[in-house]
DNA sequence: TCGACATTTTGATCTACATCAATGTTGTTG
DNA sequence: CAACAACATTGATGTAGATCAAAATGTCGA
């Protein structure tokens, strides 16, 4: 019964796709490509709060507007629903509800996770927090024992998710590279040469912050 | 019949209730005394992500384990469930669900602004921003025009919430006595003088960040 | 009421990162 | 493919807030 709402839509690199404020008319699930939340202070200091990769959720059940921006950080594909009818669907599914619960309570985790990296770590134990988190998400060269990574945003963007700023996040970036911990094949495209050191460099304890 | 497994407990100041990565086996509520949720890094860095005021939750369902620190941070007294009862409760009454949803939501919201905090805002403008959130949900004199707030905790603690030093907080808590903005009648009392200033410190947007 | 300890304030200094300013690279469009 | 715009690097300099170090204040138990 979904189904017959269901409808995709691209949005390109740049675009945002909804506004702080703005009346909430649809759901949606990432397809493909990396959107961001993000909020801006008056005088345009940006701070993104979330990043939404493939088969992350946007919108929340109950509520009507939307409360921060959301951007397309790449080219991006939605599957959206219209919100009405799902939130429906939430209330006469418990296991639907339930799941959205999961969810909600893991993004809640994340975020305090991130909490720790903006009030308390260096910049350089951010940036190899950021690159652990990709290569988490990445392929793994078997051949080479490589983890190959790619940016998914701009250096400035990468600023403004760690709240560093573009210059700190460059210079990081290359420090990194003559440390022998990372190498670039592209601006956008870097490999892992060094996995231990990189986990090492985010300051997280030796399970990467997981509950055993 | 979920009266049958309430229990109130105090803690002390001070003490720890819940440590990460523990088994729960208890949800409950604040009664009377602030909680606060905290992360530690391995060198002793610590970063508070969340306050806990009276009526606030303590809790996750279908989550058995703790992922942050729990410290009482004053006297405390905790209204105590047991959490398989619990959940099963949330179970079986959907509206008890929805109310979890909702909370969950709003603390993720809460968590969001508090990264804007964490990675954009000074020093000023984070005492600020605390004083502010506090002075909401504290009494307000109507002769005098004035709102009396309570500190619930140490200038460290403090620093410890908005990621910063003691000493900062000390020199901002100050300047803004300085400045006129606030007054102290105590170490850890103190009425806001200047409502509007206090406002304008906290680097927000006119309405409160709160969406109309 | 007296220490003894915890907390806070205050001052001096240091430094990580921001800011300002070119310069260098890439990718795009007519 | 030239030339422009967007993005990235690199260098020089500045500064907010950290760190180090006393002193001052408050608090609590004996």
């Amino acid at each position: 019964m979904l189904e017959r709402m269901k409808s995709y839509k691209t949005y390109s690199a740049g675009e945002t796709i909804l506004w702080r404020g703005e009346p909430m008319e649809f759901v949606a699930s990432v397809v493909a490509g990396v959107a961001s939340l993000s909020k801006t202070m008056e005088d345009g200091r940006t701070q993104m709060v979330g990043l939404l990769l493939p088969s992350d959720f946007i919108g929340r059940p109950g509520r009507t507007h939307v409360e921060f921006d959301v951007v397309a950080t790449t080219d991006l594909t939605l599957c959206r629903f219209e919100r009405k009818p799902f939130e429906k669907l939430v209330i006469d599914t418990p296991h639907v509800a339930q799941r959205l619960m999961e969810m909600a309570l893991d993004e809640l985790d994340a975020a305090r996770d991130w909490m720790i990296l903006l009030g308390r770590k260096t910049a350089r134990e951010k940036i190899a927090t950021f690159l652990e988190l990709l290569a988490r998400r990445s392929e793994v060269d078997m051949v080479k024992a490589q983890i190959s990574v790619n940016l998914p945003m701009t250096r400035d963007q990468i600023a403004n998710f760690l709240g560093l700023t573009l210059e700190t996040v460059s210079r990081q970036l290359n420090a990194m590279k003559k440390d022998g911990i990372i190498g670039f094949s592209g601006r956008k495209e870097l490999e892992v040469l060094n996995v231990a050191a990189l986990r090492d460099a985010t300051g997280d304890d030796a399970d990467g912050g997981m509950i055993i």
